[in-house]
DNA sequence: CTGGCTCCCTGAATGC
DNA sequence: TGCATTCAGGGAGCCA
């Protein structure tokens, strides 16, 4: 499940290879993956359009285009990759941007790549956006706060300091662990990062937000940034169908491994369901009345 | 405000 | 072997 290690790993790996290139079409093969506009309208107002910048904003994939913003969200099991334009469409491929060849030719003191990758910059590409489940979504708006505009603070940015997530942690009366899943009050983490957070921070997932001490929510603070840094070294973390070439799997040191050491004690961890959710702790290191 | 539950989906795993 | 059932999971939406 891609979460903000995955997606910030996805986004640097394609914005090489989109910035500069101009849409051509749009093919809709699982009309729903839209959420906003029509389908009629997104083919004709992205049609066109020249990529300018590749980013992320929590787990959401934000491509700037000349005139609109693009967005998009993997959700469980979307994926997002460039193919050469006459590859052949695989089973789940939900929508596909037709690209032009290469970037529009460098514009003032941009340096060309000396050697155009292999089937790249010369023939024509796909953006490709692929997805079993079908939960993905894709966001088509002027406006980005139309999409973005409720998210909570980006985790490894500089305003977001552990004094902030203390004080935001205190104005709330919540499960740490729902809290930390909640998009609202913090931007990009799914189910594995928040379970390895709070492991890190020896906290357990059930203890509520305005209980946790100065000192717990500065070590969660870092935790959080910790194992977000350590999953985009690792180019993220590959589970079941989604397969990235990241490694961070296997550093987990609860999640999906239920009745396996503790790394750190040697407990075995256990499995909980939080808020309809598989959670996983070391007993042992994750106290609820510390 | 909080939390519980359902829905959206597919494919892997499990049950019989 | 083969068919049917169960389950996971991000986020929106609904209800208590």
């Amino acid at each position: 499940m891609p979460e903000l290690p995955e997606v910030e790993t996805i986004a640097r790996k394609l914005r090489p290879e989109l910035v500069g290139k101009r849409i051509l079409k749009a093919d809709l093969l699982w009309p729903r993956t839209l959420a906003t506009p029509t389908p009629a309208k997104f083919r004709k107002l992205v049609k066109g359009q020249e990529i300018q910048a590749v980013s992320r904003r929590g787990k959401y994939f934000v491509i700037q285009l000349s005139h609109y913003h693009l967005f998009v969200h993997l959700r469980m099991s979307g994926d997002l990759y460039i193919k050469e334009e006459n590859a052949t469409p695989e089973k789940h491929d939900r929508m596909i941007l037709s690209l032009t060849p290469g970037p529009s030719p460098a514009r003032g003191g941009e340096n060309p790549p000396l050697r155009p990758r292999e089937g790249l910059g010369v023939r024509e590409t796909k953006l490709v956006f692929n997805d079993t489940r079908k939960f993905g979504r894709v966001w088509l708006v002027r406006d980005p706060d139309e999409v973005v505009g409720r998210l909570g603070p980006e985790p490894l940015s500089e305003e977001f300091t552990a004094q902030a997530l203390y004080e935001s942690l205190q104005a709330r009366h919540r499960q740490l662990k729902p809290l930390l899943l909640d998009q609202s009050f913090l931007a990009g983490l799914g189910n594995i990062y928040t379970d390895e957070a709070l492991h890190r921070a020896r906290l357990h997932p059930l203890i509520r937000s305005d209980a946790v001490k100065r000192e717990q929510a500065e070590a969660l603070w870092a935790a959080i940034r910790e194992v977000l840094q350590e999953g985009i070294r690792h180019n993220g973390a590959s589970l079941d169908w989604v397969y990235r070439g990241g490694d961070f799997q296997n550093h987990f040191r609860v999640y999906d491994r239920k009745g396996q050491p503790c790394p750190v004690c040697g407990t075995a961890v256990e499995r909980l369901v939080i808020g309809q959710r598989s959670t996983h702790v070391c007993p042992d290191c994750q106290r609820i009345g510390s």
